[in-house]
DNA sequence: CCATTTCATTGACAAAAGTCAATGGTTTTT
DNA sequence: AAAAACCATTGACTTTTGTCAATGAAATGG
């Protein structure tokens, strides 16, 4: 059940076999349904979630429309941030698209293992500095690159999402209707 | 000189005086003139700069045209971090708008600081958190808002930036060229 | 202080993306 | 198994944004 969390952890800093099973003491395991949310607009978000299996979404609702913000599949983290660090509400909802198998850190364990272990520490510091320079160049695609590229380019560093995942969602993604989309991928197509 | 880098600093982690002296000894005073690089795209990214005076850009160019990804005033950070990080060739510029002041934490530094002072290892760990936060605040604007929204908040949450820097890099920094923004500006003028 | 460069604005036009509505095929639910 | 909900595609049309070119004002550098 934690295989995968500490499989992606040791990736980034190496464990003891006491050091790990110090941290899983402050783990909690939680499934949900297709269609469930895991945080809800407005809400306190009140953990960091790691994705043991399934696929979630994360996304903002902005006037009636909804913009996704993240897709979360088997290894990833996903969580509002803001919310957690700060108690503030949510901005985001949290969904899953499939049924999901996730392992929680909630707020009082993140803070406690922030104190009693210094891995801990860096491993949040590595997993967010990667969620940031990831961030820094898929901005940097949305207002330098043509949208057939920027779908170009998430096809081919996701193609697993694609597969798993509505093309509407994956306009939405990408800032597109999904009319667009559909035109773009019939010009792609056109041109082979 | 260093006053307002520890001030930053302390807002975040408390330090002693001694701890403040050690951590000043890894650090490097830098200025730059008007138009002067920090770093070069192609270049390796060799330090993380803190900015005490003065305004600087990051920018990518991209078949030709320029995309901001960030300015920095007193008191920001800004670097490539995944070319500090990895050592891989930079794929944005760093340049000074204004005459600036700057504080450097060398590639070195950073490594040996969080060795020796897990205290620099929080710091990071919560600059980058903030980092990231507002990052992804931006790019759920810029994909969710109508772009006179967009300027609307820029201008309320940065007014001195507004003021400092020409507004064809705000144009770039909003993803629009500049005379979409003129046209918005009118626009926005035209209703008051 | 003059020459040059940079900058913001405007107009005319072109290109890109969004909106609305309809269709037919899937999948999901009951 | 039938009904309902969801989904991708397409067409006609509108709105938004970009491109190119010109102008005059302001800032910059020698």
């Amino acid at each position: 059940m934690y295989d995968l969390f500490f499989q992606k952890f040791q990736e980034k800093v190496p464990l003891s076999n006491e050091e790990q099973e110090q941290i899983k003491a402050y783990l909690t395991p939680k499934k949900l349904r297709k269609r469930q949310y895991l945080l809800q607009k407005g809400d306190v978000c009140k953990a960091i979630a790691f994705v043991e299996k399934g696929t979630l979404r994360e996304y903002s609702v902005e006037s009636g429309s909804e913009h996704i913000i993240q897709f979360a599949i088997e290894g990833w983290t996903i969580s509002d941030l803001f919310s957690f660090l700060t108690g503030e509400p949510a901005t985001y909802h949290i969904e899953a698209i499939e049924e999901a198998e996730l392992i929680l850190i909630s707020k009082s364990a993140h803070e406690e293992l922030l104190k009693v272990q210094p891995k801990y520490e860096t491993y949040m510091r590595l997993l967010i500095t990667g969620a940031y320079i990831a961030l820094q160049r898929r901005h940097t695609s949305n207002i330098s690159l043509p949208v057939e590229e920027r779908y170009r380019n998430f096809t081919e560093m996701y193609p697993d999402i694609v597969q798993r995942v509505p093309q509407h969602m994956i306009a939405s993604y990408l800032g597109l209707t999904p009319e667009t989309l559909s035109r773009i991928r019939k010009k792609m197509a056109n041109r082979e």
